[in-house]
DNA sequence: ACATAATGATACTTTTTGGGTATCATATGA
DNA sequence: TCATATGATACCCAAAAAGTATCATTATGT
């Protein structure tokens, strides 16, 4: 079990490179290649990036993708939630979805509070965490 | 994605009721009928946590499983491990397995980190922790 | 104008894994 | 000796994750 999926992983990825290149507008082609992520795989991530205005779109020739809003305020979070819906770590396993007292369960209760620190680490972490590190 | 997966809820739920009898012996049918939870499925995880020495097994008519050990002294944690080898929350996802710099990737590091809180979180929270709450 | 090189939109395929069954063998208490 | 429990394994199924393919549209440079 990961915490966060591909489609996170690439987009991050994505994210970091675009916020090095400071707001410049840089293809799909180079995103991938500089990562070894799959194009067109990546190309559709970028897509959903831009309709939920996390980065510009720029079509035709000499075209590509741009940071729509600075790194600092681009949180490991929202991105999460774009392509995984958030954290849900503690989400319900039982058979046939719904425990019997999913509001007493012990379980689900001790899990939502370690979520709840996962959670908030992932809000605190941002693109401009990274900027430095590389 | 969820912190745990189903085997490991499922044995905390038996592990729990085993622990409420006190040691007693208990067949599977009945752990599986109070939490709701199939019970050839039970089975093998009771059979799972015998052979990891968190539970004996008592064959025959009136057979069934008991602890083995302390409700305090069994985390979730250790249930993890057994049925999931653990809580890797920052695995790498990347293409083909391992990243390209896996030492210095900034988004593992990162990761590694939320992973020790959680991993923390759930060693100090053992069997015992639910015994009061129900 | 037009070829080229980029994204937009969408449908499809493949792979992996989680969750669950089925079955036969073995042990044991009444 | 029969009923009832676990031991050991092999197998199956469905859902989700990951990735591919394709055609349409838009902008740029010549």
């Amino acid at each position: 079990m990961s915490l966060i999926n591909r489609n996170t992983d690439y987009a991050i990825r994505a994210l970091v490179q675009l916020a090095q290149k400071k707001g410049k507008v840089v293809a799909v082609a180079q995103l991938a290649k500089a990562e070894k992520m799959p194009q067109p795989f990546l190309r559709r991530i970028m897509q959903v990036l831009c309709q939920n205005g996390l980065v510009v779109s720029h079509q035709g020739k000499k075209g590509g993708f741009s940071l729509r809003k600075k790194p600092a305020e681009i949180s490991l979070g929202e991105i999460a939630r774009v392509f995984q819906g958030g954290v849900d770590i503690s989400q319900c396993l039982f058979r046939n979805f719904g425990c019997h007292n999913r509001q007493n369960c012990f379980l689900r209760k001790r899990l939502k509070k370690i979520e709840k620190i996962v959670v908030s680490e992932l809000e605190r972490t941002n693109i401009a965490s990274f900027l430095t590190e590389r």
